[in-house]
DNA sequence: CGACACTTTGAAGACGATCAACGCCGGTGG
DNA sequence: CCACCGGCGTTGATCGTCTTCAAAGTGTCG
């Protein structure tokens, strides 16, 4: 295992989007380069908070635990996102989630003092933080309202096809990335009625078969999960969506 | 009514907070204050983005509508608060929420080309839209997991007790500064709902009846609320409801 | 007084959580 | 090579909670 990552990996994190190169540059140099295997923590609930994290690769579980040993995910992340944005600038001394590696993980940490003196000085690496940030706190919302107004269906099949879309997949066909369990745990319903829900969505266009997900009717998705999602148009993914299935060659349907 | 806001509402707003006195009136300078009568809409839904705002005094309802009717509340805003610091780094040009002044309410208002600007420039204004702006991401985070994890009756006495603490109230008794109505929209769940929850509260540490709400024993409160809550000590509020509870003199029970 | 908005209460139904049992698979050890 | 185990996922039955529909109560303001 190398304790370097790819120059062009580091070069297209959306943290450093729009920078001059050598500010560029110099700013990666102000980070170290850590691995973690898949199991490890990079810290837990109760640690005091010293650096900001972005992933070059591989996904990390955020996740609390309540009081009666329940787990709650709130959010998986992969490359490109940046861990604790949310913490650097809250009062809390202390780390409010687990940072859990679900799989072979490359991180580049930078302390947090020495990030906030660069967000002083480099206006466009604050833009580039606030859209982040901006950016978590929209889905967050989100996903606040779907909660209350969608049935655990619905949440579903629009968790799908965000995941299908952020992992640039193949609609007509993908692997789950992740095991159902994680997935329940971060649509905050248990195993139970995750697996049920599975069964009920195959008859609005999704058909999921073991790990495997394909969509095959994305009118009759788009009509099942929108129906009561209050961001009409906006609703992107479907059109997204729909740009992946046309680039795609037609796919052999691997009956 | 007239068109001036107190210069030291101005000036204790967090988004100038630390900053140079120069840099501050420089800043209000570009902004222009607006004022707006109770049921007037800030802006809607699709409304393109132009501005960026911040009030200075009343308060305003965050909302969207699903295709069913169905108005679910995001946000419940006040002095001090942004409006649209969620929206302004993102791509969409339009409003994702209806914005609606519930009581007669100052704003005062940015360009955002003009803000982005600033904080391209000014560090400090960055490091206070930031701090707002992953205050606001790590409610929603909290909030999303409550939806998850905690019944109704919780969910009810988590809010009043921040809601006594945000405004500053006296937790031996206060009056709701919202209808019921837009209470029950803002923690996404139906009036009748949170009507019965204010009776099965009560005998949890909290009392209601009509308006006014106090705070009996705060001790039951918290083991009621927090029993299944991840934020183990975290949860703040019950420290700072004690100090506001110690603070306040012990108030003759207006029985 | 009457109109209207807001809130409460009741009864029925839908949905998800919970508890329990079972199937499936990969790994370990005899 | 087979037996056993543990992690993971599915399925079934039951229960509690929230929503929904319906009706009645409360308050304010003309």
């Amino acid at each position: 295992m190398t304790h370097t990552v790819a120059p062009q990996v580091l070069h297209s994190l959306p943290l450093f989007a729009g920078l001059a190169e050598q500010d560029r540059d110099e700013l990666v140099r102000g980070g170290k380069i850590r691995r973690y295997e898949s199991g490890q923590n990079v810290f837990r609930y109760g640690d005091p908070i010293r650096s900001f994290y972005v992933i070059c690769d591989g996904a990390v579980q955020m996740f609390r635990e309540t009081p009666n040993g329940h787990e709650m995910t709130t959010e998986v992340l992969i490359a490109g996102d940046a861990i604790g944005e949310t913490e650097i600038l809250q009062l809390s001394p202390t780390h409010q989630f687990n940072a859990l590696a679900i799989k072979d993980t490359a991180l580049i940490e930078f302390p947090v003092a020495w990030l906030k003196d660069n967000i002083r000085r480099n206006g466009v690496l604050a833009l580039n933080i606030l859209g982040m940030l901006s950016r978590r706190a929209h889905i967050a919302t989100v996903e606040a309202e779907h909660k209350a107004t969608m049935t655990a269906a619905q949440q579903v099949s629009c968790f799908l096809e965000r995941l299908c879309i952020l992992h640039d997949f193949d609609p007509h066909g993908f692997d789950l990335p992740y095991s159902k369990t994680l997935i329940a745990s971060r649509l905050g319903m248990e195993l139970e009625t995750f697996s049920r829900t599975l069964s009920k969505i195959r008859g609005h266009g999704i058909v999921i078969r073991g790990n495997r997900v394909s969509f095959s009717d994305i009118e009759e998705m788009e009509a099942f999960v929108c129906n009561n999602c209050s961001i009409v148009g906006n609703c992107s993914e479907h059109d997204k969506l729909r740009q992946l299935l046309l680039k795609q060659k037609p796919a052999r349907h691997a009956t």
